[in-house]
DNA sequence: GTCTATAGCCGGATAGAC
DNA sequence: GTCTATCCGGCTATAGAC
């Protein structure tokens, strides 16, 4: 049971070497040395590495996905979802699985193929935000304007963007976190203070609604 | 002048393979081809493909950090700041430049090398925007709570995050822009209204401070 | 399912002519 | 600065043994 098959062992050997060495740098030897197989095995199970790409891609995205759905159905407040966010980011990045899907999502804006694996994982991350946008939203002057599902899938997308830069081009804790974190308060104040009752903003609110909310697709 | 040297050519032609056949593809052969030079003129300007692409990467963030500093100088409030992202973003798919980025995003996640031209392009994107947080807050409540810099930087970072997933995993004007705009709108309202200054929020707002905006870096 | 061996192409990089 | 020619190593993929 501990012991994976060559199969197995060729995909997860997979994400280790798209962790390290990127798309650039990813062979169908490179994988075979890192599994511990023979070179022709690779080929044998998944005909090309490309195809080999596309199941990897269906794999990170599996695992992204199982885990942010049942982690963030029980948050309660914005700071509660970006204290959750922040935990999740930190355990993606310790077991590398950040790492392969920023080289899947290069890889992905090339081959049509790898999307739609990626899409349908994000898909899945951003159901259980537009849950919570609902929720936090319902009895305030926000409900009704605000769409919770493009607005979660721009939360989501941004954060996963956030999440693909860190250790690249800025460093998520000092930078983004730090900021997400207060901009989370922030708006929890607001969502229960009730001053978004008050006679001013709702008039202006119907703005709001005026341009925004009505989507002509 | 509008003929350009061999050198300039291969590394226009860089940034069009970048985008179009991504950093796997990529090859001094094929760049070769594309810039309509012999393969060996590739290594004598460059070197090596390495150090072409980082050279590539300067280029790339050179082009967007002088256009998005001039653009992002004059919005006065957030929905401005989301109408003018929009168009530079449009811009940047047209060219390509963007379709290039994503690809030395994830070569840099590999090469480290290549992460100090992406890093001071995304840091003279953030600076605008610091400026504008900084006048924007200037006179309300916020002042003093809100760190500009790093809130600079984690906006910059979460819309460059998702300019670079639009088109891979989401669109970006179905899903987030939309969803932007409007969260824009409601954060101007928010800092216009004057709600902030009331007795309730303000009291609130000490613990924004307390646990947010003192950073023991 | 897994291996060894091999075909044949493509890649980085250099030498040397112009 | 630019070219042609070339070396050699790595890459994809297949054939055939076990």
């Amino acid at each position: 049971m501990a012991d994976h098959a060559g199969r197995d062992r060729v995909l997860e050997a997979t994400m280790t070497v798209l962790a390290r060495d990127g798309i650039h740098g990813i062979s169908g030897r490179v994988i075979a040395a890192e599994a511990d197989v023979s070179q022709a095995l690779v080929f044998y199970h998944y005909g090309s590495v490309t195809d080999l790409l596309a199941t990897a891609a269906r794999t990170a995205s599996a695992r992204r996905a199982s885990t942010y759905q049942q982690r963030l159905a029980s948050v309660g407040t914005l700071s509660d979802l970006v204290a959750e966010a922040r935990q999740l980011h930190r355990e993606e990045v310790v077991n590398g699985n950040l790492a392969a899907v920023r080289q899947l999502v290069a890889a992905a804006a090339i081959d049509h193929h790898l999307r739609p694996s990626l899409q349908a994982s994000f898909d899945q991350l951003a159901a259980p935000v537009a849950d919570r946008i609902r929720e936090l939203t319902a009895g305030t002057a926000l409900e009704g304007i605000l769409d919770p599902t493009p607005l979660a899938r721009g939360v989501a997308g941004s954060f996963l963007g956030l999440q693909l830069l860190d250790g690249v081009v800025l460093d998520i804790e000092d930078d983004a976190l730090l900021s997400l974190e207060q901009l989370a308060r922030l708006g929890d104040i607001v969502l229960s203070a009730g001053v978004l009752e008050s006679a001013v903003v709702r008039r202006r609110l119907q703005q709001v609604t005026g341009t925004g909310a009505d989507r002509p697709r």
